[in-house]
DNA sequence: CACCAGGCAAGTA
DNA sequence: TACTTGCATGGT
């Protein structure tokens, strides 16, 4: 029953992969890019995102010390193209508080915490929910907690793996307790998930294109 | 023109 | 606890 589920899993990763092939997830030069494009992209098409990046690169504040140094009023249009700009400027800063207040602004001490305590603190933390705060332990941190997103739950509700009104800590611990815990594996994972599920519409669940057409769990 | 995107917090019952 | 609503730009 379960280990059905699992071998299904595991299948839908090989499919993916077999299509699209390794996608070197996170998009980002440094553990604090992948931080700030993992606020940035909340509930954002990426491409909005990359504009935002580039103007705090060419700025030079694509770091913690500018970052802090700026005030949110100064942050916000700056990364306009991102959208929500006030949130997440908001949420930036929040960020950039508590690891200069908590951590002297060493983010790799910070980074180098037990998984599970990582994790708990980046909860605790305004703007930092469930998928961008297990996005930073995945591709900032490198450790292995998988990135569960609306991609997944749909991908995986409309094989009928899982019900669509499961929490998001239930999903993420489907695959948790079905795969190894492996880093690498994970962050592959979620990135084939993520650009699989640019393949599903919401009004048209299968595109023929789709690779999981394959998959031997029928799609609902 | 409408709809959507790699969510989250805050408010309400 | 379980819903609802606000946030906002840029692409299709």
């Amino acid at each position: 029953m379960k280990g059905n589920r699992r071998e299904i899993i595991e299948e839908i990763y090989d499919l993916l992969y077999k299509a699209f092939g390794p996608q070197h997830w996170w998009p980002a030069e440094t553990p604090f890019e992948v931080i700030i494009g993992a606020i940035l992209t909340q509930n954002t098409a990426w491409k909005n995102v990359v504009l935002s990046i580039n103007v705090l690169k060419e700025r030079g504040l694509l770091g913690y010390e500018a970052l802090h140094a700026l005030s949110v009023d100064e942050l916000a249009p700056l990364i306009r193209s991102s959208g929500y700009f006030n949130q997440k400027a908001k949420k930036i800063k929040a960020f950039c508080s508590h690891l200069h207040d908590r951590w002297n602004g060493d983010l790799d001490a910070l980074l180098a915490q037990a998984m599970d305590i990582l994790r708990r603190e980046l909860l605790g933390l305004h703007g930092i929910g469930p998928e961008t705060a297990d996005s930073i332990v995945l591709y900032a941190a490198c450790k292995p907690s998988f990135v569960v997103d609306a991609y997944t739950r749909r991908i995986l509700s409309r094989h009928g793996l899982v019900s669509p009104d499961i929490v998001h800590e239930s999903l993420r611990a489907v695959f948790m307790e079905s795969l190894p815990n492996d880093v690498p594996y994970f962050q592959e994972f979620h990135a084939l998930l993520v650009c699989a599920g640019k393949l599903y519409c919401r009004r048209t669940p299968l595109c023929a294109s789709c690779p999981l057409k394959a998959c031997t769990a029928p799609p609902i």
